[in-house]
DNA sequence: TTTTGTTATATCGGAATCCGACTTAGTTGT
DNA sequence: ACAACTAAGTCGGATTCCGATATAACAAAA
């Protein structure tokens, strides 16, 4: 396996909130949903399943890591922070992602931010 | 069918691709396969599997359409183009994408290369 | 203290999706 | 006739999605 961050397949939705999610700071599976309903203003809420079945998936791929546990905290909690393989995967979908958006922008003829319909 | 097209869940990057295609101009599913590698940069190159899976679920919910069969062509051809749902859905995806890109590029502290201004 | 509500992790299994190998066949060029 | 490319489509195993459900610790009120 020469993992290089090469020439992955796009990130599925859930793993792309995922690691958006843990760009900002480490967080715990909770906190993960919490974040992508507020990052997304409740528009994507994924259920346990998808979180924790990305997760595993995430772990065995090397982009996220478990943190230390933090004393004086709720034992229960565990957080998960980004690898520097994590970071870089998801900096380069974002760049993807905003190729992609220009040529929709062409396409569909969307300006700069002031469409409201 | 009464979804009006609010609070889709994301679409995933092959339905994402496919729209975008179709965004340009009516295209069939081969060149279809072939603008999404071009758009891409060959990055990703969905295989029919998921190319008619996709273009199935699209035509259901409504967003694509069969075009009419162009004379003097090859008549092999099956012309797809966006409906107006399909046209909503995207411009709502790519809005939805660019509040997480912004997101993304303060987290990641990525050098702003994307002026439209 | 008991109860209620929230936080938090985790599993299960059916449904949906992904995806390449394969099939069939028309078109083009030699 | 042949080969190469174009084009649509099928198939089935693997993967992913995702809600219902389970378990339990914590918080605050009753």
């Amino acid at each position: 396996m020469k993992e290089s961050a090469k020439s992955f397949p796009p990130l599925s939705p859930a793993a792309l909130h995922i690691l958006l999610a843990l760009s900002g700071e480490d967080r715990h599976g909770y906190a993960i949903m919490q974040d992508i309903a507020r990052q997304t203003d409740g528009k994507y809420r994924p259920g346990p399943g998808t979180l924790y079945d990305n997760l595993e998936k995430l772990l065995n791929l090397g982009m996220i890591d478990e943190a230390p546990v933090r004393k004086s905290e709720d034992p229960r909690r565990r957080y998960y922070r980004l690898t520097r393989l994590g970071q870089k995967v998801l900096a380069e979908e974002v760049r993807r992602l905003e190729a992609v958006m220009r040529i929709a922008r062409e396409n569909l003829g969307l300006s700069g931010a002031t469409k409201a319909l």
